[in-house]
DNA sequence: CGAGAGTCCTGAAGGC
DNA sequence: TGCCTTCAGGACTCTC
């Protein structure tokens, strides 16, 4: 499931592809997405030529001038790059083809992505407006968790992987960052002492920016992004070892359900 | 507004 | 071997 790693590191694999580069045309085999496909997706594409490519949390924003290309790559989703003449695959969804005849291919089999064209300079899309700070940035930070968090009665778990809280926190780090920060997931995030909150958000940036590091120094020019990476999972602490000892104490490592997902701790180092 | 549940979807895994 | 059920998960959307 990509992660925000997996996105930066998508999003760093395709800007020297395509920065620049003109959209010589897009092909759309399957438009139900997470949201459908605009009917004038393809027509307003073709013959853009893209700058940048940003990332907001998960989303990618695709620079085109006149408007932008919102991406997402869901639970399941991947954008690779290819030769234009390789053939497509089931649930090779969209193709945005370029003038250096390679091709941006987007496989979701899940199709719990998106794919948008946003009109204008403007980034006042709805999707983007109430995003919280992004977890790298110095606008995130133990005293921003600590007074957003007062008053909430969610769990601490739940509260960092909420979007408009802190973008780009998903099931997998949430679990990683409390266990490096030594909270239990399941305290109320309005109990959290301001010292805990500082250790929270430093272990939430680490986590994060070890597996970019991690993943931008073993993926180099190539995009791979379907999450089946490995070299995150390889280095989780928690995540995925239900029952496993713990690395740092040997009690079992447990599992719990919270919101609907399902939540990895150890019960001696989390507090 | 906050909290919790529902929703989309396919493929993998488990039970019989 | 094979069918059926369950579960996984991002994050928006709905209900109370």
């Amino acid at each position: 499931m990509p992660e925000l790693p997996e996105v930066e590191t998508t999003r760093l694999g395709l800007l020297p592809k395509v920065k620049g580069r003109r959209i010589d045309e897009v092909i759309v085999r399957n438009r139900r997405l997470r949201w459908p496909i605009p009917r004038n997706f393809e027509k307003m594409l073709a013959g853009q030529t893209v700058g940048d490519v940003h990332r907001r949390g998960k989303y990618l924003l695709w620079d085109c001038g006149t408007g932008f290309v919102l991406s997402h790559l869901g639970m399941s989703g991947s954008l690779r790059i290819l030769q234009a003449e390789t053939a497509a695959l089931v649930h090779d969804h969209v193709d945005i083809v370029f003038d250096n005849s390679l091709v941006v291919r987007y496989h979701d089999p899940r199709r719990f992505g998106a794919m948008l064209w946003l009109a204008g300079r403007e980034l006042d899309h709805p999707l983007l407006d109430k995003l919280g700070p992004e977890p790298l940035s110095s606008d995130f930070d133990g005293n921003y968790l600590h007074a957003a968090s007062r008053g909430r009665r969610t769990s601490i778990k739940e509260f960092i992987m909420n979007g408009h809280v802190v973008v780009g926190v998903g099931n997998i780090y949430a679990s990683e960052a409390l266990f490096m920060a030594g909270i239990d997931p399941r305290r109320y995030a309005g109990t959290i002492s301001r010292a805990r909150c500082n250790k929270l958000a430093e272990s939430i940036k680490q986590t994060l920016a070890n597996a970019i590091r991690a993943g931008g120094s073993s993926l180099r020019d190539y995009v791979q992004a379907d999450g089946e990476l490995g070299y995150f999972q390889s280095e989780a602490q928690v995540y995925g070892r239900d029952e496993m000892p713990c690395n740092v104490c040997g009690s079992h490592v447990r599992s719990i359900r919270q919101g609907q997902r399902s939540t990895y701790f150890c019960a001696t180092c989390q507090k």
